[in-house]
DNA sequence: TGTGCCTGCCC
DNA sequence: ATTCTGC
DNA sequence: GCAGAATGGGCAGGCACA
């Protein structure tokens, strides 16, 4: 009978990743896991290699954060819950923490005696175990389960049970790493990986790829097809930096579609019986019976997966995407049916009796047409075919005007199949925040810092940035701020924002988040965001529209704004007027 | 029983 | 979601 | 240009704890 992958075996290769940066060469060292790995285990080491334990579309998950596992190598190494979080701030990686403290306990363990060494598929199991604790008393088992598999770990798996358990490995593995490994092992050259990443994509699940593979070679992959009832990868959009670049991108051949602000779903339909899996594969069909009532009266065929856009829709008009969120939920489904009614907007079919996947999309588009019967409920969205720019931008600003996020542009030419799981040229993005012209950057007072983790540990992760209150001269939070920094712009930060380190919250600042470091209202950075939304964490404007805040959604770093003083930043009335101005 | 922290999942 | 970076 | 890893606002749900 075939053995079992120990645990320290599969870290071994962990950390021979670690050293390198060439993906190359990661898939070398992986090839070398999977030779080693029994067949039986290829699933499992699938998973953890990408930090899951099963296929994205599972169920199953962890309910293991920062918090938690912060507990659990507390427990596991007899530190304080406070120095392991104190440890977590300086190092940006928990991992690394339970590795450096996870010491004193070994020796404790062989004191009690040799007990036999991890495996993988105990680790696996143990986390399985984890998911699935529940109801009073489920939080310290979760953490006893845990502690335990880091107490039974050496040092180095500790590192690597935490990691797994927060679901982020950082080795610089993801799926496609993964994909080009497994197609290397198991038909012996990474030119099949397409097929194999095909497969991926129409099954969700790198775990039974994995398997197929290893089974079976090459012809497992015949195994796998699409199947009405499993989620399908879905196809992502490529974003532009400017309009006119479609012309260079998709020539002539393109349509364009209305982006609306909503939740993606992906509707299966097989004879009675409907699904419905969101953009992450989750199952959401409990939350909307309305949606499967609907498709039912609005679908005849008996085998069909269709793809829309489903926004919340009151008196005539669409609602925002705050409104549709409430939708987002496991109790009182009913009453909100009621409440925040929606409309499903349908823009693609991936299958229709047989898998339409490989067809182009103007052939997709029509079916889907010829296949749904309009109601209430269920829509096609709305689309345009033109070749003038000019029309592209007239249609983009009503989409605009009606308060959705903008356009999407979809080759029609003859390759424009369904690229599952890809974000390629076929589909384009063009949102109205994409040029700073057309929405307004802000201004606003660095007020506090967050510990960046992972690659940015060490050095501030994100910051906590205010507009300016003129009648109480006081500065209110509008947003965290952790993305749009280059490498050396995070490297200044610390120094820059020195001068302002504040022992405790100042009292011109207005905040109900706190930061690992408080500054001085000085620091002026400048703020591009999609738009404004009402917050119930964020205090700018918190008087003026009863006890909520204004937040900006989607913040990302433009650039420091070094001639200028905290008092010229935005005011919380200005940003009160780009509100209302939505 | 109510509140607040934490987590996962939408974008 | 957006953004940056090494390959 | 791909693939991966940083990071955002904000919703509901689950649990602990007062």
């Amino acid at each position: 009978m075939s053995r079992s992958l120990s645990f320290s075996e599969l870290t071994s290769y962990f950390l021979q990743l670690e050293e390198t940066r060439s993906r190359n060469e990661m898939t070398d060292i992986l090839v070398d896991l999977f030779k080693e790995t029994p067949n039986s285990e290829v699933d499992i080491v699938c998973y953890l290699v990408l930090g899951q334990i099963n296929a994205e579309y599972e169920e199953e998950v962890l309910g293991l954060g920062n918090k938690m596992v912060a507990k659990a190598i507390s427990i596991a190494s007899s530190k304080s819950k406070q120095e392991v979080q104190e440890l977590f701030r300086e190092t940006g990686d928990l991992g690394t923490v339970a590795e450096k403290i996870s010491g004193e306990t070994k020796t404790l363990n062989s004191f009690f005696g040799e007990q036999k060494e991890l495996t993988v598929t105990e680790v696996h199991q143990g986390l399985k175990d984890i998911s699935r604790f529940e109801g009073s008393g489920s939080y310290d088992k979760k953490l006893r389960t845990l502690a335990g598999l880091i107490t039974r770990a050496d040092k180095v798996g500790a590192r690597y049970i935490v990691r797994i358990s927060l679901g982020k490995l950082r080795l610089g593995i993801g799926a496609m790493t993964l994909l080009d490994t497994l197609a290397k092992t198991y038909t012996g050259d990474k030119k099949n990986r397409p097929e194999v990443e095909r497969a991926y994509n129409i099954s969700s699940d790198v775990g039974l790829v994995g398997k197929k593979l290893a089974y079976k070679g090459h012809k497992g992959l015949e195994d796998i097809e699409v199947e009405v009832g499993r989620p399908i990868r879905m196809m992502l959009a490529q974003r532009l930096e400017n309009l006119d670049e479609v012309k260079d991108k998709l020539e002539d051949r393109f349509a364009a579609e209305v982006k609306y602000d909503g939740e993606r779903m992906q509707i299966h339909k097989k004879n009675d019986e409907v699904k419905i899996y969101s953009r992450r594969m989750e199952d959401i069909t409990h939350q909307y019976p309305d949606v499967v009532k609907a498709i039912n009266q609005s679908i005849g065929s008996k085998e069909v997966i269709v793809e829309g856009e489903a926004v919340a829709y009151k008196d005539g008009e669409l609602q925002d995407f705050q409104t549709l969120m409430q939708r987002k939920r496991k109790y009182d489904i009913q009453k909100y049916v009621e409440k925040i009614p929606v409309k499903i907007f349908l823009f693609d079919m991936l299958y229709k009796e047989d898998s339409l996947l490989d067809k182009p999309f103007p052939e997709r588009r029509k079916k889907l047409e010829q296949t749904i019967s309009e109601n209430e409920i269920v829509k096609c969205s709305d689309i345009i075919k033109t070749t003038e720019l000019r029309e592209v931008e007239k249609f983009f600003n009503k989409s605009v005007d009606e308060g959705q996020e903008g356009i999407m542009i979809k080759s029609c030419s003859k390759d424009s199949i369904y690229r599952a799981g890809a974000r390629e040229w076929l589909w384009i993005k063009w949102k109205k925040d994409y040029e700073t012209r057309m929405s307004d950057t802000v201004d606003l007072t660095v007020v506090g810092g967050f510990a960046g983790r992972g690659r940015r540990s060490g050095l501030y992760g994100a910051l906590l940035c205010a507009a300016y209150n003129k009648q109480k001269d006081i500065f209110e939070t509008v947003c965290k701020l952790g993305t749009g920094f280059s490498d050396e712009t995070l490297e200044e930060l610390p120094e820059k924002l020195k001068p302002f380190e504040s022992e405790k919250k100042p009292a011109r600042v207005s905040s109900k988040i706190e930061p690992d470091q408080w500054f001085k209202p000085e620091f002026v950075v400048e703020v591009l965001g999609a738009e404004l939304t009402k917050s119930p964490v964020h205090t700018a404007g918190i008087d003026t529209i009863g006890n909520e805040g204004i937040a900006i959604r989607f913040p990302r770093f433009i650039g420091f704004r070094a001639d200028k003083k905290s008092e010229d930043s935005t005011t919380t009335k200005e940003i009160m007027v780009m509100y209302e101005k939505n």
